[in-house]
DNA sequence: AATGGTGCTGCATACGTATGCAAGAAAGAC
DNA sequence: GTCTTTCTTGCATACGTATGCAGCACCATT
């Protein structure tokens, strides 16, 4: 009813007691007795009081939040890891404060910047790069960062990805055992590690066969650009006929081009497979055949890691790969005597 | 370099005077003369200072956050949304607790609770609904709260939707002209102001011509829901010949079930219209005729609708409803002599 | 009864910032 | 030159909470 909030003070004299006391009622593991503890609390229901969550953090120096920046959402990978990280951080009291940054240094730093501002006691990076010199001072500031679904060369950080280089390596030897002689990769933007990691690991793959990669470009992890460089890859003679896509929203676009624009047949003409296994993977209409980043597991080992770091039981970065298992849907043929790890 | 962080009395110091005299330099419009801001912000620079925002909300009365409550991700309309909010609030200085809240109403209060602790500025709920109870008390806090494509009768809250009336009634105009005879319709969940204003609009529609609604179901914005629905209908003797699916979402689920299930062509068997216009519905695979819900203009108004009672300027809650155009693409027969509204 | 221990509680202070107030400096008017 | 006005600055205090310290009460042990 009070226009006014209800503050521990108030609380306090309510309940005959010291401010001191209805803190520590609300301070999980002080010492206050059942007596003490019944009166504040009926106090508090009273007057309808909660915490005031910033002014506990100005004073213990935690803020309960943990900042992600994240580039852009239309790749359902990132929502649906969003989601994820809210609920598991929900589970053990923190909470994302969200920023969009454009993918280019500038952007993020900038972005990080006021990040830091709001005292956030951890950071997540959702496939985005940050600069030395922000790392640094994250590393002064004693905030403990976290590279998501992305790492980063020669940088004290801990990340957490799939086993990219592995995962393309299986791929490239499903589409060799699939039979397939021009084998095409559209990369994942090359500034990524992500998309340089899958591209190593799928060249690896081939060269262990003794094949070559046909025909490589980079598709910036951008639907057009994809399929852009689907229409310039049909224009030569020899044309692919499969094409490991550096994700699924790439993969969608490249499909799309095939079917739409060259009328061509998927898997009939051309084999497709992509990498993270999206809902909309297994719809039918596309019914894609991927490598499948556990985003379970991956938001897991996030979490625990970062808040490994934030609550000082862990001390050291770490780099974290998760191996995900390929899933064979429609879009590529199946090698004979294919045996499916995914059971 | 040093591990603290350093405040505004370290900046003072350095450079030579009081805490204040910082404490003006970063805040606009404060009294300071030009060799004082100078003086201060290279002493600023050199220690690496920034304000610390929590510090500051604690005596404004000002967080600069805006806590965003939502259900699902899923559903892609939504992470565009948040996308959009988020960018459109960095620019006026503001940024975006999220909070994910299972759709029951118990879940939403909790989460809002815990999202009050914040002392967040306002509060936009996108796609749930908030007690009676929670929000008295967002009222006698002084939180204002905007409902983002959402309503929710006999509640003085501000609330952003498109006009979903409106929409569904062109739809229907557009089945019926296009000669359509047994006209479904798969509606979002009924305990959605949105999805019964859907389904009120379209039958308004619909008797307008002296048509009646062949079969309705509630799809409960579920893909899953929506695809049994279809399941439901086509073991009828008399099969619709026409669905209008409550949102894209839903209808591409509705479209895949059509198509791949029943084996039936979209729109040579069934014409299917949406709801919403997200990004994937004018993918090829899909080429979804569907009613735009103006995103753009929607998380304007809801900004400005926010900001407008957080900085004092709008007094009263508003209910602002967005008009939206037909999309016609290649999902339902279009009628001799349609004049696309669209250009 | 005296001693030691344990469990609660209140007092006082600190966290980092913004702002009303009054005093000082600068500038202008005559 | 004096007086008034406008700017600029520092002092002191407030925001709402957590926590070290000391004191108190209570109980158990000797």
């Amino acid at each position: 009813m009070s226009a006014e909030k209800a503050n521990s003070l108030d609380v306090a004299r309510r309940a005959g007691v010291s401010q001191s006391a209805v803190s520590r009622v609300f301070t999980p593991g002080a010492s206050v007795s059942k007596k003490m503890s019944e009166r504040v609390l009926k106090a508090a229901a009273e007057l309808g009081y909660r915490p005031n969550v910033l002014a506990r953090s100005l004073i213990t120096g935690r803020s309960r939040i943990i900042g992600l920046v994240v580039a852009y959402l239309e790749n359902q990978f990132y929502p649906d890891a969003l989601e994820k990280l809210s609920n598991a951080l929900k589970k053990r009291g923190y909470h994302i404060l969200v920023f969009m940054a454009s993918n280019d240094r500038e952007g993020v730093d900038q972005v990080m910047q006021e990040l830091l501002d709001y005292q956030v006691d951890g950071i997540i990076t959702a496939s985005v790069a940050i600069s030395n010199d922000l790392t640094t001072r994250c590393k002064a500031a004693g905030i403990p960062v976290v590279l998501f679904n992305r790492d980063q060369d020669g940088v004290k950080l801990s990340a957490v990805t799939s086993d990219n280089y592995a995962g393309a390596k299986k791929i490239a030897d499903f589409l060799v055992r699939g039979g397939h002689r021009r084998i095409a990769h559209i990369a994942g933007w090359a500034g990524s590690s992500t998309g340089r990691d899958r591209q190593a690991g799928f060249r690896a793959g081939l060269k262990q066969s003794s094949r070559k990669l046909h025909v490589c470009v980079d598709g910036m992890y951008s639907r057009e650009v994809a399929a852009a460089a689907v229409h310039q890859m049909f224009k030569k003679r020899w044309k692919p006929d499969a094409i490991f896509v550096g994700n699924d929203h790439m993969a969608f676009g490249v499909m799309d081009a095939l079917r739409y624009d060259l009328g061509l047949d998927v898997p009939g003409d051309v084999s497709v497979v992509g990498y993270d296994d999206v809902p909309l993977a297994a719809w039918p209409t596309y019914d894609l055949t991927t490598l499948r980043q556990p985003s379970n597991r991956m938001v897991e080992a996030t979490v625990d890691t970062l808040l490994g770091q934030i609550e000082g039981t862990a001390g050291q970065y770490k780099k974290i790969r998760i191996d995900g298992p390929l899933i064979v849907r429609g879009t590529a043929r199946i090698p004979d005597g294919w045996v499916d790890e995914g059971l």
